[in-house]
DNA sequence: TCCTCATCTGCGTGGATCTTCAGATAACGT
DNA sequence: ACGTTATCTGAAGATCCACGCAGATGAGGA
């Protein structure tokens, strides 16, 4: 593990760095904040990023469907949905031989709306 | 370049595959996707994730601030910091010889709040 | 001008992650 | 029960990226 840091540089004992100490309490644990970018890492894959596009504008579409859909083996696919689903950004449900994907809730479809209009390719609705 | 999948597997020429051709037509391509990927990912390190959450709650902080507020060397702050800053994540103002950071725009801040709903530390408002 | 402090940059290494292949499993129709 | 189709799983190889050090740059004060 690494030493704690020396807390030198142009941080005093002035009200200044009292503030400082509060906002570090208020940051994220080591625990908080790697969930968080797990989520956020989930999400920064371009094959990921295809796929989820694609469940937002079709609402619900099985393996086979997104194969076609984003031009990625099947196989691949699968093993994709089974990342995103075991961090609960997928939801699935079988019928017969199928099973069908769909965003898990409105958390990740805001995310995805709040990502495409900061990247500008905003679409016309 | 990759050859174009064979298409096969469950797709026919139902109307179900012409919705699939859509839904292909409406997913982003290789460019969207990359930027979009590329913010996810910039977002998905804990290193980083601490400091955003650190500025989202100071609003305004410099490198030695941040370095003390999330327990990481200057010299690494300083690098993050030109990544968020190169995918305009985050905005700098310099005084003196301090340069302050804070988070670029209200999409980011949206980003933020909505991935911490997401996984249940809702913070108290 | 010289010295100090805050910040920045380049490089090498280690670890984590994505991709693909090949086979296993599950469900359906006959 | 058998064969086919859709989906899942495991492992190996290649790739990418973060981390830390060590030195360079820029700004301010004496």
């Amino acid at each position: 593990m690494s030493q704690v840091l020396p807390l030198d540089g142009c941080v005093g004992a002035d009200p200044e760095s009292q503030r400082i100490a509060l906002v570090r309490d208020r940051v994220p644990d080591d625990g908080e904040a790697g969930a968080l970018a797990a989520l956020f890492r989930l999400l920064g894959d371009v094959r990921r990023t295809k796929i989820l596009y694609a469940l937002l504008e079709a609402g619900e579409l099985c393996v086979c469907d997104i194969s076609a859909a984003v031009q990625v083996p099947e196989a691949s696919v699968s093993q994709t949905m089974r990342l995103l689903r075991a961090s609960a950004v997928v939801d699935n449900r079988r019928e017969g031989r199928r099973v069908y994907y769909r965003l898990a809730d409105a958390h990740v479809r805001m995310l995805l709306d709040v990502c495409r209009a900061h990247t500008g390719h905003e679409v016309s609705r």
